[in-house]
DNA sequence: AACGCAAGCAACCGCCTCATC
DNA sequence: TGATGAGGCGGTTGCTTGCGT
């Protein structure tokens, strides 16, 4: 059978070396990681395989952005975290070389506080009202939600586990006016027809991005 | 220069889901 | 079909750094 998930005798915690990282990194270069919690001992690395995993993931991937977020990347988490709530690694799939962890500390670090300020209400799991409104709805009938806000289709989309994977939800077009003036606190009286079409092109994107990548994204960096 | 505080970030912890036996 | 391990995720902690006094 399976050796025991988590052997932590005489495993290394802390602050990761220099030394450490090259050994991950040219480990994973060659041989990948198929396997993280035998890679360390193959590696030589006195740290367990979920340690491995996240220093990887979080910092020595090559794909990884580093640096500050841009405006286009904070108006994104901002959005998305209105429709999806604390779920980063889903939020993550749509914004290349970030990592779930770094958005995660960016929206406690900044935006919480920011949002905090201009009085929105937070809801820490799935904050929106749609998401709320969806997921009332679908404790009462099972499948695919008939939002309030319009044609949304948010089945697979309500939440009810942090697994579920984000599948594009059917989108019409009262989606995205129902999230542009849910999110914002602005009216769709707001929007002339371009904006809302620029914002109809980015929920596109962002939930085509999500559904293609949200698994395949895990792979990043996967040889 | 020394101290205290707050912000930022890396890393750990515990739980959940899925795959395998 | 239930048990178990691996991988993945979000929450949280604690160290480091920067800034004000």
């Amino acid at each position: 059978m399976k050796t025991p998930c988590c052997e932590r005798m005489g495993m290394k915690k802390g602050p990761w070396t220099a030394e450490e990282d090259h050994i991950l990194v040219s480990h994973i270069q060659r041989y990948g990681h198929g396997n993280w919690r035998a890679l360390p001992k193959q590696a030589g690395l006195l740290r367990c395989g979920k340690s491995c995993r996240l220093r990887w993931i979080n910092y020595l991937r090559p794909d990884i952005k580093r640096g500050k977020f841009s405006k286009e990347e904070e108006d994104t988490i901002l959005k998305l975290h209105e429709i999806l709530g604390n779920r980063w690694s889903a939020i993550a799939t749509s914004l290349p070389g970030r990592t779930d962890n770094e958005i995660k500390n960016f929206w406690h670090t900044h935006l919480k506080k920011r949002i905090q300020k201009s009085g929105v209400h937070i809801n820490g799991n799935a904050s929106s009202h749609i998401l709320q409104e969806a997921q009332a709805n679908s404790s009462s009938s099972s499948g695919a939600v008939s939002s309030a806000y319009g044609n949304v289709m948010l089945d697979n989309y309500g939440l009810p586990s942090r697994k579920n994977p984000i599948n594009p939800p059917t989108v019409g077009t009262g989606f995205y006016g129902a999230v542009s003036s849910d999110t914002f606190g602005e009216t769709e009286d707001n929007h002339d027809s371009c904006q809302l079409s620029e914002e109809m092109e980015f929920w596109y994107n962002i939930f085509i991005k999500s559904g293609q990548t949200s698994r395949d994204n895990e792979n990043l960096g996967h040889y």
